[in-house]
RNA sequence: GUGGGUGUAGCUCAGCAGGUAGAGCACUGGAUUGUGGCUCCAGGUGUCGUGGGUUCAAGUCCCAUCAUCCACCCCA
């Protein structure tokens, strides 16, 4: 047996890669129109950086993440998201020292390991955005709106926006207690897991899909009736932008995030086409990870896109590979080096171009040439070689016409563009 | 970590109650001694995931194992 990839990582051949190209560029035009900057980070960091970030009694820090030691007997960790580094290199570079405001997305591999199925895998890839330093609820419809205009500009629809808000600091403990009690005394009608979590995470209930659950927590306080006054007051203006916008959205007070840092504002985009894993970008404001890093007390908002999802959601319209200009058929040893050397000349302007590299039958190279869409073949062969001319065939019109070697170069230059 | 489904040609799959493999697509060549896409003809490839067991005989039945997919869980 050869060797195989690992587990839940995936190669992604040509056929598909164009569709990943087609979401990363679209990413950075609609990104860039915004004022975002790309940010690239390593794709591992201490483990220690994703344990406080991320929260140590998480799903992913307890039993998701690639950790190990390196040679120095250092803990590494690959990155399980991408926000913890964004934000632990916003705090290395003193970025806050430059601007105010700092606007970043990234894109790229992150890793949990988590028992791979449809639309999640070990290996996977996010593309996210993070605006650091303001807490304006005007950068939370921006980057909402941004969200949407990008799922829009690479053409996915039938998607919710969904929203909700987790308070702050100042009124998450008091609805917590509310909660807890509340969850106290229905704790028999409560599955194995809700029961196991608790007090650890009594949110989680919530969000529970089993039907006992639902049912017990059907009249549970939700966090949205128990916001403070300026969360109250920073969530309405978020929605009334978003409606000055026409951006739709909806409440979901059930709302819950898998990772601790998350305060006021959260949202979800999902999908009713992914089966189970039904997120295809999701995010919140962060206003106390910063300071919690060790960095100044700034606020942030951001999201992050599955894009393997996107990818899913995209499958079924196929992004053609771009078709060669013209393709080289050649026939005798003459004819192939003149082609050959006709076709390195047109690539190196940057003409897309092809030909035989194996001595094959006019035929078969035109059906070559057929195969790769080519736009024009052109034929040499020792009738034209000895003629001075070569024949230019137009493979969508079916027409064709001699051209004199000697302005050939040009002519085709000339058809190219 | 827990369940269930599936593993046969490069791809998608068929193979009925056990008798040592087949179709379509793709690929190559030809019909058209130098002209693609349509049509027709021809051609090749398989340790039937792996290892055991039952049997005169196993792709087919049994056990184990691995891989993969989907779901739980979790999340992007």
């Amino acid at each position: 047996m050869s060797i195989t990839g690992i587990k839940g990582m995936n190669d992604i051949l040509p056929g598909e890669v164009e569709t990943w190209q087609f979401l990363e560029e679209t990413a950075r035009r609609v990104f860039r129109t915004y004022g975002f900057a790309e940010i690239r980070t390593p794709a591992v960091e201490k483990t220690e950086l994703f344990c406080r970030s991320i929260g140590e009694a998480t799903d992913i820090v307890e039993k998701e993440m690639y950790t190990f030691r390196d040679k120095s007997e250092n803990s590494i960790t690959l990155r399980p998201e991408g926000t913890a580094s964004v934000m632990r290199a916003f705090i290395e570079h003193k970025m806050y020292a430059q601007d105010p405001v700092a606007k970043l997305y990234y894109l790229g591999p992150m890793f949990r390991y988590e028992r791979p199925q449809k639309g999640r895998y070990r290996q996977f890839h996010q593309i996210g955005a993070e605006a650091i330093g303001v807490d304006d609820p005007r950068i939370d419809a921006q980057i909402l709106v941004m969200l949407s205009h990008y799922l829009d500009a690479v053409g996915i629809d039938e998607l919710e926006l969904q929203l909700n808000s987790l308070g702050c600091p100042e009124c998450r403990p008091a609805y917590r207690e509310q909660l807890l009690v509340f969850l106290e005394r229905r704790l028999e009608s409560l599955c194995e897991d809700c029961r196991r979590r608790h007090a650890a995470n009594p949110l989680r209930s919530l969000d529970c899909k089993v039907p006992g659950c639902r049912e017990a927590t059907a009249d549970a306080p939700a966090m949205l009736d128990r916001l403070c006054s300026s969360c109250d007051e920073h969530f309405n203006r978020v929605q009334g932008r978003l409606q000055d916008l026409g951006t739709p959205y909806t409440l979901n007070p059930r709302m819950v995030r898998g990772l601790d840092y998350y305060t006021k504002t959260t949202f979800e985009v999902v999908t009713g086409k992914l089966g189970a894993q039904n997120a295809v970008a999701a995010g919140g404001r962060y206003d106390g990870l910063i300071r919690s890093l060790g960095g100044p007390p700034l606020p942030g908002i951001g999201f992050a896109m599955g894009v393997e999802r996107l990818v899913l959601l995209k499958s079924q319209e196929r992004i053609a590979a771009p078709r060669p200009d013209f393709f080289f058929a050649a026939l005798g040893e003459q004819a192939e080096s003149r082609a050959f050397g006709l076709m390195c000349a047109l690539q190196r302007k940057g003409i897309q171009a092809e030909t035989d590299l194996e001595g094959k039958s006019l035929k078969a190279q035109m059906r070559r040439a057929g195969k790769l869409q080519a736009r024009f073949t052109v034929i040499i062969g020792e009738d034209e070689l000895a003629r001075g001319v070569a024949m230019v065939r137009d493979m969508d019109g079916a027409t064709q016409k001699e051209i004199p070697l000697a302005e050939l170069e040009e002519s085709l230059t000339a058809l190219a563009s």
